[in-house]
This record gives C-alpha cells, structure tokens and sequence, in this order.
DNA sequence: GCAAATTAATGATTTATTCAAG
DNA sequence: CTTGAATAAATCATTAATTTGC
C-alpha cells in the first residue's frame, strides 16, 4: 500500500469529508486548518498536510475544467453554427500554439541538473511533518 | 525593514551567493539543500526557506523569460519577412484567446464562498488568522 | 533639489499544465 | 481513465528606481 513510499489513496470517509468541507466553500485552507483536517483524517488512515493540501488543489482546478467543459458544450448546442466539436478543435489547435511559442528556443542546453529529489515547498508552508 | 510582517529583501550577500549557486546549476533545491542554504545566508540577515525557494523559482521564470525574448528578438533580426511586432501581436493574439476558453462562462454563480461555517471538526474554522 | 506620480523589479500566491502511479 | 504529486506559467502586491513638474 503507501506505508514506505507509495502516494497516498485516500479512503472514503476521507473523501466525504474532504467533499463535505468543499461543498461548504472551502478553497484554500491555510496551514492551521489543513493541520488540523489531516489530524480529524487520520483517524481513518494514514495522511499528512500535503495530502490534504494536493487534494483541494486538484479538486479545485478539475472542478473548474468540468465547468467549462459544460460551458462550452451549452454554448455548442445552443448555436448551431459551429458545433462543439469544432470549438473543441480550435481550442486544441490554439494551446498546441502557444505551447509552442512558449517552449520557443527554451533548452540553451547547460546544465544538465535534471533535480533529483523534488519537494512540494508550498506556499503557506512550514515544517509540516 | 522586514521584523514584523513584511516580505524578505535580500542582502546583497545573500544575493552573490544565491546567484553563485544558480549559476553553478542548482535550479530546484531540495527541502535540505534550501535549510542548509537559508542557515547560511541567516549570517547576513533574517531569513527562511520558503525564501530561498521562492527566489529560485522565481529566478529561473525570469531567467526563462529573458531567453525567450532573446530568441524572438533574434529570429526578428535574422528573417526580414516577419517583423517582431507581428510575432508579438500574434502572440498576444493567441494568448488572449486562450485566455477567452479557460474562462468562458467560469462564474455560473456557484458558491458563495465566504459563507457558511460548517463542520462539526473544526471548530471556528472560519476567520483564522 | 525634492516629493508626488509612474514605471520597473521582484517577492509571494494562485492557477494551469504535466507526469506518472494504479 | 482517474487522480495524487510536482513543476511551470500567470498573476498579485509591494518595494525600489525613475521620471516629472514645481
């Protein structure tokens, strides 16, 4: 399982939990409350702050693709002039561009670091664990 | 200065040093390597990790940013067919519209985030800090 | 010279994107 | 395919340069 060295998987009162505190408007909790979720979560399995603090980021952020998935999708089938698959074409043509202008020339070759051991220093973080 | 509640401005020490690092290769420090660094550069004023961190993302954006205009500029200067301006205007062009898909139609009145206090954990964990 | 007004740098956060485990 | 984890890009906010009118 993840006791060593595997990622988490949260088990599912934690998810309720999690979604209960979502659902209520939280975001972005800060240091103290995300402290003290993981403290109320580990009562139902192993877990710390970052897990807490990764799971509303992502929630977060995949919400909000879900929204504008149906966003566009509404606006597709209420005009009938360009269908959703067209609009979906043209998204995909315009991020593929700017990836590219942003990727335009980046390497300059160098050091050839390639960092072994990342870390998740976020913002708002101190001494966790 | 910065006792108090201000953000970090760095000792010109501080920034040789961070620079000598950069410039020797380090990009993305680990939490280790970032204590060590900040227990050093503590000698010549108050100083935490996150700040170390941050300058190094920070720094490496920049940097990033810097080549990238480098190269447009270049490749300006080298073809006589495509101006600069125009690689920029398509650019933001290009931006802009991206930036019109991610947020079409966002809003759609979900929560009223700052409301309701909820959860039996937690108590008051509304107006932290 | 010298502050008020603007602008450029840059520390700190947030958001978007990518990687990879399962 | 879903989603935890991590990095990179975009953005916000505050400070330092600098310009400008007196």
């Amino acid at each position: 399982m993840h006791p060593g060295g595997a990622r988490w998987s949260p088990m599912p009162e934690q998810i309720k939990v999690l979604e209960a505190l979502y659902n209520g408007g939280m975001r972005t909790p800060n240091t103290l409350q995300i402290e003290r979720i993981a403290e109320e979560l580990g009562k139902y399995g192993r877990i710390e702050g970052k897990n807490v603090f990764y799971w509303f980021q992502n929630h977060k952020a995949r919400e909000r693709q879900k929204q504008k998935r149906r966003a566009l999708l509404a606006l597709a089938s209420d005009n009938g002039s360009v269908g959703f698959s067209d609009l979906k074409r043209e998204e995909e043509r315009c991020k593929r561009k700017c990836r590219r202008w942003s990727s335009c020339l980046e390497g300059e070759g160098g050091h050839s670091d390639r960092t072994l051991e990342l870390f998740p220093l976020l913002p708002e973080w101190k001494q966790m664990e």
